[in-house]
DNA sequence: CGTGTAATTGACTCAACTCAATCCCCGTGG
DNA sequence: CCACGGGGATTGAGTTGAGTCAATTACACG
């Protein structure tokens, strides 16, 4: 019996910040808003870069952001995709550290910004939006470890299933929704680990799977279950 | 010009869970004794198990303690070895899951446990145990980073260095320190996700090159610098 | 001093990479 | 509205690092 679905899939590498607002008193919330101010931003657009030390947290509140890391050589990887009610750069703010990542905006982008001393300050004195984001942030082990069992041990083909799904489940909270999702090869192949090519080639058997369609860097996803299956068939023992 | 020792090296790998404790007010630390106790364990004890739920959190006194993680296929992957002053199993409590990873001791273990009532206690009402527990997870994203940039983009060749160098690291901390270190071909394996077979050609590689001896599970790392330097190689344009 | 588990070695295979060429989308300017 | 140019996408051919399967050897422990 195989239970996979594109939801379950994707489950085990998405973090879960939207509960560092929940259950959140009045006060704090009202707290929040005070210190808070809108910030958008453009499509390509760069909300902060690898290197810089943090001005201030983001809450990501509509769009997509990208998230990655170059080495010293020069080689990209993707981290990932934030979407709406995800807390963007705050945890630099948290140990004064410069920010090892950068984070690019993926078409229209709104956040909430709020200010380093904003930030500490709220931490200093809102009780329960400190203890939410200290579970945020320890909710993120389990989904490491997934990340890293998910490049050690899956081929190719299983892990651009897995990035296929995460980037419909991102777009799908854009407004209004769209049936398509827009990414480069480049942005896939650094997200997944794999070079340009091989991914380019997994993403035509994906096509000639009739599973997608793909239009330059736009994607429609046509059977998102038979991607989850691919990647759950993994399971069965 | 290439700048590259086993400590630079294996920096970006590590926790640094050493400074939970740093800059404690002596009440704080008072009242952490007061609510902790202190357990042993002997050699490949298992401190807690993948799927149960946290009794409580453990700080590492002496002694190594190996973390992994099994998935459902049973593929297992060797995620860390954690050193004195590293705290285990306090994230799960902190979010009220079940563990997603297992602990074993490697050698004679110490620790001081922290039972969850206790912890919770201290959390609520040691301010500063609290913010710091805070940054020592805030810090641990660019650790995920590094790890996961690793695993996708550097061959075997140079995770095994790597993995080599942050076991001498660990076993350094021994009292009385060894000279060697104790560690199986598999969990080398499981841990910079490779065949036992690949894992022990390149060693044997590494072993022709002068660079380590090895009898049975004991291996003897003659030449670090070498170990980094290749890691290190990496880094040249 | 057997005996089972872990380490090692060999032969073979294959997924994914590299290098190189060509094609196609898309924005620009005439 | 269409030709043009450039960067991204695609395809092809060849190579290789790492995996698989199978056998052999070396420890470690009762």
């Amino acid at each position: 019996m195989q239970i996979s679905s594109p939801e379950l899939t994707i489950a085990p590498f998405l973090f879960n910040h939207q509960s560092v607002l929940e259950n959140l008193p009045p006060t704090e919330n009202e707290a929040l808003l005070e210190f808070s101010e809108r910030k958008e931003f453009p499509n390509s657009a760069v909300l902060f870069k690898e290197g810089q030390f943090p001005k201030g947290a983001y809450l990501l509140l509509s769009g997509i952001v990208r998230i990655d890391a170059t080495s010293p050589q020069g080689q990209r990887q993707v981290i990932y995709f934030y979407a709406p009610g995800d807390w963007m750069g705050y945890r630099q703010l948290l140990n004064n550290q410069p920010l090892p990542i950068a984070a690019t905006a993926i078409g229209q982008v709104e956040t909430l910004f709020i200010p380093a001393p904003a930030f500490e300050e709220l931490l200093r004195s809102q009780r329960y939006f400190a203890r939410n984001l200290l579970e945020a942030l320890s909710l993120e082990f389990t989904v490491w470890i997934n990340r890293l069992t998910t490049f050690t041990k899956l081929p190719v083909r299983e892990r651009l299933a897995i990035c296929l799904l995460i980037l419909r489940d991102r777009f799908s909270y854009l407004n209004p929704p769209v049936k398509y999702l827009i990414c480069s090869r480049a942005d896939l192949a650094d997200f997944i680990g794999a070079t340009n090519e091989t991914t380019v080639r997994t993403l035509s058997s994906f096509r000639d799977n009739g599973w997608l369609t793909s239009r330059g860097k736009k994607i429609t996803i046509l059977d998102p279950d038979a991607l989850a299956s691919l990647v759950g068939s993994v399971s069965k023992d």
